[in-house]
RNA sequence: GACCGCUUAGCUCAGUUGGCUAGAGCAUUUCAUUGACAUUGAAAAGGUCAGUGGUUCAAGUCCACUAGCGGUCACCA
C-alpha cells in the first residue's frame, strides 16, 4: 500500500460494483423492499454541487443494502421542457437564428439532437460521485414507454372531467412566448409611478395606464358615499371613445388611490374576476408577441410593446389634460423566472387540470403521514400551499416536451389560428378558414397553432379524420395536432409510477407491484411544490396509492461564505473538479457530515480538505494494521467472547455504541449527526487512542483490529464508498474476512 | 401582506426528547515526531449560546416579545 490514498482507481471501483450486479436487486417477495427513484437532472447539462447531494441517497440506499433489503435506486435524466429550449434558443441566437426560423417539427429535431448529443454528461458524472444506481433501468422522460403513460393519464383526466380549456388570464411571457403557472412567476418590488386620469365624472388612479385601452368598465365600491350614484350609468372611455359602465363592486378600496379602479379584464387578474362577475366585455389589447393588438387599438398604437405603448398613451393623456397627477409608487410586478422580462397577464386559451379534488387527497395523504415530510417543518408549508392552491394550467407553447395529444379537424374548426413558415420561407399567420388551399404548406411548416376553446378535439389522429363531414376524398391531412406541449412538471409528476412500469391497461410489471409505492423521495426544498407535491397528488389520482412513504427535503449547497452559488457571482463550485483532485469521498463527507437536516450547507475548500485528509486517515490506519499483521504471522482472527486488555474492552464498547447510534441516525435521516460521530470514532478513538495503545501489546490485539476496522468500515461505507471498498479489497483475504465485496457485504449490528 | 427559518469560539457550523466543566473542522499559540499517516500527534487559548422577560429543581434547548439577517408564498388598482 502506497503512503497515501490516491483517489484515481476510484472508478475501477465504480466498476468492480457494477459488474458484480450490485446494483440491481433481485425481487424477493418475502423481504420487504427499499426504493429510490432519482429526481432526474437535465439531461444535457453537467451536474452542479446540489446534485452531489444525491449523496443522502445513496447513503441511504448503500444503507438499507447492506441491512439485506432488496434495494433499487433507479437512475434517469430529464427531459427539461424550458429549461432546455430557453438555453437551446441562447445557441440559436449566438448563430444570428431565432425559434421563429424553424417550423415546428425541424425545431424539435434540432433541441432532440442537441440534448442526444449531451445526454451521458450527467451520467457519467454520477458514476463519477460512486452513486450506486441501477442502470439497468435507466429511464429518460422522453422515452416512449412514459409518453404513452402521460398521455394515457391526460386521457383519463379528461374522461374523469379533470381537464378543461378555457381563456383565462394567464402569466404570460411575451419573450418566451409561453404561459406559465403562478410557481413560475418571480414577484420583484418595481418603483414606478401612479397615474391619476380623469375620466370627467370621476378620477382613477392606476399602474398601468396604458391598458386603459383595454378598459371596459370602472368599478367603485358600492357603498362609498362619493360615486355610489354613479353607478349603473356610463361614462366616455378617454383616448378611445367607447361608452363604458361604472360598477359598484365591494373588493375596491376607498381609501387607495381615487377610490375609483379602471377594469381591464384582459390584462387584470382581479379584472378579469370583476368581468366575470359582472358580465363585462373582454378586450385584449396585446397579442401573444407582446405588441399592440391591430385589431382593438387606434392606428398609432400599433405594434408597440407595453413600455412603449404607456409612454405614448400617458402623452396623449397630457395633451388632452386629464391626466391630474402622478405619483412615485413601488409596487411588485411579476416577472419571468427564465428570461427576467416582465410577465403580462393575459387572456389566452389554454389546458387546465381541475386540481382541487387531487389537492385534498393530497392533504389527506400528508395530514395524516402517510407522506411523511421531513424536516416537519416543510408539512406546512406544503398544506398552506395547497389549502390555497389554483386550477394548474398545464399547457406551454414550447415545442421541447411531451405535445398535447389531442388532435383538431379542421372543416369542424375554421377559427384556428395557424402560424406557419410558406414556401418562400415567411413566416404568416392567420386562421383556418382563409387559409383553407393552403394545407400542405401549413402542415409542413406549421410553427403554432391556437384553437379558441369551444374548439372539437379528438385523442387520436384516426378519430379526428373520421368525424370529417365535411372533407371528402383526400382525407389524410386535414387535421392537426395541438402545438402546446405539457408543463414539464405534470410529465415530472408522474416519475414514480411511470418509470416502474405502471400500465394504463393495468398490466403492470413485476417492478411496479414490487417497489411502488417506493421507500422515500429525495430532493431540495425549492421544488416541494414543483415538483412533489404534484407527484403526490398525480400518484394517488392515478395509482390509488401513495408515490413514496416519506419526501426527504435535502439541504442547498452554499459557497464558503454561505453565499448562494452563481455563475455571475464566479463562486460556483464544480462538484467534478473536487473529485479530480481530491476524490468523490472527500467532497461526499464534506457535504454530509455536520450538516443539520434542512440546513444550508457551506461548502468550502478547507472542509474538503479536512474530508480529504479524513479518507487518508482511513487508509493509513489500515496501512498500520496491516503492517501489524506481518508482525504476527500465526495470530488468531476470533475475537474471544472475553476481553482481558481494557483498551480492548474499551474499545469494543465503542464500536457497539457507534453501531447503534450510526444504523439509528441513519433511520432518522441525521446524516450529519452519524458521519460527525464516525469521524469522531474513527479518527480520535480508534486512531489516537487504541491505536497508538497497541504498539507495544501482543498477537492479542489482531482479532480486535480485524473486528474493529472491518466494522469501521462497514459504518463508513455508505458515506465514504470508495476508499472503504479499496481498503477492504487490500485487506479482506489477509484478515481471514469472508465476504466478497463491502457494497454487499452484512450492516453491522 | 401571510408564513417559515436563522442569530452558539476569529471563520463555517453541530448540539436528538430541557440534565454533569457548551462541541467539531479550519485558523491561532506552544511542544513533539526520521517507524501507519506532516494529509501526523499532544496540549493551550478562544463563547455572559442576539437581547429582554417568563416556565422549571434545572434553559443554548420550552414560551412571549424585541432587533438584525435570510427564505417561501401571494391576482390588489
Amino acid at each position: 500500500m502506497d503512503k497515501t490514498y490516491t483517489p484515481q482507481n476510484e472508478d475501477k471501483i465504480y466498476s468492480l460494483w457494477e459488474t458484480s450486479g450490485a446494483f440491481t436487486p433481485k425481487i424477493d417477495k418475502t423481504k420487504e423492499p427499499f426504493s429510490i427513484i432519482l429526481p432526474p437532472p437535465n439531461a444535457n447539462e453537467p451536474l452542479h454541487a446540489g446534485h452531489a447531494l444525491y449523496v443522502v441517497e445513496d447513503i441511504m440506499v448503500r444503507y438499507h443494502r447492506m441491512l439485506g433489503d432488496p434495494t433499487l435506486w433507479l437512475p434517469g435524466t430529464d427531459h427539461a421542457g424550458i429549461e432546455t429550449q430557453f438555453v437551446y434558443e441562447k445557441h440559436l441566437k449566438a448563430e444570428g437564428k431565432s425559434r421563429f426560423d424553424f417550423d415546428r417539427d425541424t425545431l424539435y429535431k434540432l433541441i432532440a439532437e442537441y440534448v442526444n448529443k449531451n445526454r451521458d454528461i450527467a451520467v457519467n458524472q454520477m458514476k463519477r460521485l460512486g452513486f450506486s444506481l441501477d442502470w439497468t433501468r435507466e429511464r429518460f422522460t422522453l422515452d416512449e414507454a412514459h409518453n404513452q403513460r402521460v398521455f394515457a393519464v391526460f386521457k383519463k383526466m379528461c374522461d374523469d372531467g379533470l381537464v378543461y380549456r378555457d381563456e383565462k388570464i394567464v402569466n404570460y411571457c411575451t419573450f418566451c412566448g409561453t404561459a406559465f403557472s403562478n410557481l413560475e412567476v418571480v414577484h420583484k418590488t418595481v418603483n414606478s409611478h401612479l397615474w391619476y386620469i380623469n375620466y370627467g365624472p370621476l378620477e382613477v388612479a392606476t399602474t398601468r395606464p396604458e391598458t386603459l385601452l383595454g378598459d371596459t368598465a370602472v368599478a367603485v365600491n358600492p357603498s362609498d358615499p362619493r360615486y355610489q350614484k354613479l353607478i349603473g350609468t356610463t361614462i366616455t372611455l378617454p383616448l378611445i371613445g367607447r361608452q363604458i359602465p361604472i360598477i359598484g363592486e365591494e373588493s375596491v378600496s376607498p381609501e387607495f388611490g381615487t377610490g375609483a379602479v379602471k377594469v381591464t379584464p384582459s390584462h387584470s387578474p382581479e379584472d378579469y374576476d370583476m368581468a366575470k362577475k359582472h358580465g363585462l366585455e373582454f378586450v385584449r389589447i396585446f397579442d401573444y408577441d407582446g405588441k399592440a393588438n391591430s385589431n382593438v387599438v387606434d392606428e398609432k398604437y400599433i405594434g408597440l410593446f407595453p413600455n412603449q405603448l404607456r409612454e405614448s398613451v400617458v402623452k396623449d393623456l397630457e395633451s388632452a389634460g386629464i391626466l391630474s397627477k402622478t405619483v412615485d409608487y413601488s409596487h411588485e410586478v411579476g416577472h419571468c423566472y427564465k428570461c427576467g422580462r416582465s410577465i403580462e397577464p393575459i387572456t389566452a386559451p389554454q389546458w387546465f387540470v381541475k386540481i382541487r379534488s387531487l389537492a385534498d387527497k393530497a392533504i389527506e395523504v400528508v395530514k395524516k403521514d402517510k407522506v411523511k415530510i421531513f424536516p416537519s417543518r416543510f408539512k406546512k408549508d406544503f398544506l398552506t400551499w395547497m389549502k390555497d392552491i389554483r386550477d394548474w394550467p398545464i399547457s406551454r407553447q414550447i415545442v421541447w416536451g411531451h405535445r398535447i395529444p389531442v388532435w383538431y379537424n379542421l372543416d369542424e374548426n375554421p377559427d384556428i389560428l395557424v402560424s406557419y413558415i410558406d414556401k418562400n420561407g415567411q413566416n404568416i399567420s392567420g386562421y383556418w378558414k382563409n387559409l383553407k388551399d393552403k394545407y400542405q404548406e401549413v402542415a409542413l411548416g406549421l410553427q403554432t397553432l391556437l384553437a379558441p376553446i369551444n374548439a372539437k378535439y379528438y385523442f387520436s389522429k384516426e378519430e379526428a379524420l373520421k368525424k370529417s363531414p365535411l372533407s371528402k376524398g383526400d382525407l389524410e391531412g386535414l387535421v392537426l395536432q395541438e402545438t402546446d406541449t405539457f408543463d414539464t412538471w405534470f410529465s415530472s409528476g408522474q416519475w414514480p409510477y411511470s418509470t416502474l412500469g405502471w400500465e394504463p391497461d393495468g398490466n403492470h410489471s413485476e417492478d411496479f407491484k414490487y417497489f411502488y409505492p417506493t421507500s422515500v423521495l429525495d430532493t431540495m426544498w425549492d421544488i416541494l411544490f414543483f415538483w412533489v407535491a404534484r407527484m403526490i397528488m398525480m400518484g394517488v389520482y392515478v395509482t390509488g396509492e401513495i408515490p413514496f412513504k416519506v419526501a426527504h427535503m435535502h439541504s442547498r449547497v452554499l459557497d464558503g461564505k454561505g453565499q448562494k452559488m452563481s455563475k455571475s457571482k464566479g463562486n460556483t463550485i464544480n462538484p467534478l473538479s473536487i473529485v479530480e483532485a481530491h476524490g468523490a469521498d472527500a467532497l461526499r463527507m464534506a457535504l454530509v457530515i455536520g450538516v443539520a437536516p434542512g440546513s444550508d450547507i457551506a461548502l468550502s475548500e478547507d472542509k474538503i480538505r479536512a474530508q480529504r485528509n479524513f479518507v487518508n486517515k482511513i487508509w493509513n490506519a489500515s496501512r498500520f494494521v496491516l503492517m501489524t499483521l506481518e508482525k504476527y504471522p500465526d495470530a488468531v482472527f476470533d475475537l474471544p467472547k472475553n476481553l482481558t486488555n481494557s483498551s480492548d474492552q474499551e474499545i469494543v464498547d465503542k464500536l457497539n455504541k457507534i453501531i447503534t447510534s450510526t444504523t439509528s441516525n441513519i433511520d432518522k435521516y441525521k446524516f450529519g449527526q452519524a458521519a460527525d460521530d464516525l469521524y469522531q470514532f474513527f479518527w480520535h478513538d480508534f486512531c489516537d487512542v487504541y491505536l497508538e495503545s497497541t504498539k507495544n501489546r501482543d498477537e492479542k490485539i489482531i482479532p480486535v483490529l480485524k473486528h474493529v476496522l472491518i466494522t469501521s468500515l462497514k459504518l463508513l461505507h455508505p458515506f465514504i464508498p470508495y476508499v472503504t471498498e479499496t481498503v477492504y479489497q487490500e485487506l479482506k483475504s489477509k484478515l481471514k474476512s469472508n465476504e466478497e465485496l463491502l457494497i454487499t457485504s452484512t450492516w453491522p449490528r
